[in-house]
DNA sequence: ACCTGAACACCGTTCAAGT
DNA sequence: ACCTGAACACCGTTCAAGT
């Protein structure tokens, strides 16, 4: 190995501090994510792993909420493609399991891709399976089209419930109104306080995306 | 009207410091909400407000997340009772509407319910009138226990989606990508992109739960 | 028990100045 | 054009000390 002149020994005892660059910033920003959850995911924090200072970021990236859409859309890469057995209907509830579980992993940024679409190809890839899946199914298109819209917000939103660390103590105060309520003044609660909070998470979800695909294969959307 | 000796003149002048009471720091949130909006409602802001020290809220409230909690509650006790006339599918939609409704006006508060419950008052009573509705629709006590689930928090994230300022980036972003795609890779998105974004909200909201209530009618619980 | 000042450990974003 | 240091204007929460 002879030492190349374009590279000389003070730069390759310690790699050079790479250039900035959109990706580089998104590949950084996932690293962390992965390693400590996307309340680290600041600018910050990125511009200190990348050996910068936060403002230089912005010419890269407009804001936070757009690095977080595109820290989703990396992700999105990871869920696979659509199962090659089965009916349409469970192929469709099997890609949106898929996608709720990965954002059940990191459910602050399903909550932040509530408000902050992404627009990536990861994205368009999963519009297209849903449609064609949909479309496979005879449901017509312009049904589908909405349909598709819900079936994503159901599951981000779903996922997007499960963030925040005190979902605990919120959980144990609602269930606790619920079994404490009157039935004078709530029959309805009284009666079916253990239905409202029966079931393993994966079966309610489970029920969520059959009760919405039959919903969205009977609803004619409007003139 | 003679000086009651227990409110003295230099107390009168200017009213008293009140004591702080849980009442009245949500008080003072809700109005700092109506007036500036969600991302104000901080507890340094209502400290300051209330003529205090944010740490003196603590004895009162246990986090922020908790204070919003409490702040929802408040406003669903504005969106009035369920209605008189109609069929139990179209009072439904009008509660589920006017839940809607007054989150768009606050979609910031939209955004912390999805993940911080509220438990008071006038949130069960919400849950109890759209068990009733359910109820008289005919729809099995347990799938309807479900189903409130669902529709609220279909309401909800539809709320939240609109928050956040850079929401028409966001969509002026996803419209191009729809609109630029190639149908050789993307032909679902292709034949259908208008459809992808037609409507106008509301009648895409009127659309969801149609297709949500429909759906919980139909798709019966696992065993 | 309730209240407080002060501190700890952070944020996002902008801007003028440099290269 | 790209990069930077420094600043502006904030946050939530804790804690020791007071009343």
């Amino acid at each position: 190995m002879t030492a190349r002149p374009d590279t000389p020994r003070s730069r390759r005892e310690r790699p050079a501090k790479p250039a900035l660059s959109r990706e580089g910033i998104v590949a950084a920003a996932v690293a962390v994510l992965r390693a400590e959850g996307l309340q680290k995911v600041t600018m910050r924090r990125l511009a200190q792993e990348l050996d910068t200072g936060p403002a230089s970021l912005y010419v890269y990236v407009r804001n936070t909420a757009e690095l977080h859409a595109a820290v989703l859309d990396e992700l999105l890469g990871t869920i696979g493609p659509v199962p090659a057995e089965g009916s349409w209907r469970e192929r469709l509830e099997q890609v949106l399991t898929a996608y709720t579980a990965m954002l059940f992993e990191h459910p602050s940024l399903a909550r932040s891709a509530l408000t902050a679409w992404p627009s990536g190809p990861h994205y368009l890839n999963l519009i297209e399976n849903l449609l064609a899946l949909l479309d496979e199914g005879g449901v017509p298109p312009a049904q589908a089209a909405w349909g598709v819209d819900l079936l994503l917000q159901q599951a981000t939103a779903t996922a997007a419930e499960h963030s925040a660390g005190d979902t605990q103590d919120d959980w144990d105060a609602l269930t606790d109104a619920l079994r404490n309520v009157s039935d004078r003044t709530h029959p309805h609660i009284a009666a079916r306080s253990d239905d409202l909070l029966s079931g393993a998470p994966m079966a309610r979800l489970s029920w969520r995306f059959q009760a919405l695909i039959t919903g969205i294969e009977r609803t004619a959307v409007p003139d």
